[in-house]
DNA sequence: TCCAATGTTCGATCTGCGTCGTACTGTTCG
DNA sequence: CGAACAGTACGACGCAGATCGAACATTGGA
């Protein structure tokens, strides 16, 4: 019930989901989701990842991840959480979510020789 | 030796690829490369797919496509000839293509129902 | 009830980039 | 050599979208 609404996994297009990787601020957001694997306070990812965008701007990206389906959102009290819908992205587009850690400028690069 | 230069495969980040995938001029240049399936002339793809846009535009879009590893260029006389890396974008990024090629509104989609 | 904390919405601004037209390069052929 | 063709390079224009600040909404606690 504590759920804000968010598209069903199967009308979830990969042209919407491109569009909305391609920007560098909600392709680290979604990195930091993925690092973390559980509900993580908007504010708490914006402090570990670093990026430096005032609070109107990171609830735009996260509208435009939730309406990608990439993400959802569940209000805590008087905090939004929000997490990647990992299963449900895997399940549509495999590997997808692979490619993304891989290469991840935030996580030790294997080849650090 | 006919060959216009292009990033070596294992240098090509998934930021820059979901970046040159963002745009649907793109999206459907890749997609038309992709159910090709061999060398084509970049004009007779914009005839295949529709797209009305000039040869500059097209010229950018291409020289961002193989800038961003995923299409190859070959000098053929008068013509540029251009083609889907596909076995290196599939070693690289696994799975990536078959997401592009599912839902492609160019091809039936499968429920017609 | 009143206030603080968190996030959304709205309007304005500004930058990036997709687009176009023209000029230029390189190639083939007469 | 010169003309036609295919594509590239470059500068300019316009729009979509990223960003911000301020006002508003909602919840929790004093």
């Amino acid at each position: 019930m504590t759920e804000v609404i968010e598209p069903a996994i199967e009308t979830v297009t990969i042209d919407v989901v491109l569009s909305a990787l391609a920007d560098p601020v909600r392709l680290t957001l979604v990195r930091a989701l993925d690092a973390a694997g559980d509900w993580t306070c908007g504010s708490d990812v914006l402090r570990d990842t670093g990026v430096a965008i005032g609070k109107s701007t990171l609830s735009h990206h996260i509208k435009v991840l939730r309406q990608a389906g990439l993400i959802r959102t569940r209000v805590d009290g008087i905090r939004r959480l929000v997490t990647l819908r990992n299963d449900e992205v895997e399940q549509r587009f495999p590997g997808l979510l692979a490619m993304l850690r891989e290469q991840d400028p935030a996580r030790a690069p294997a080849s650090t020789a």
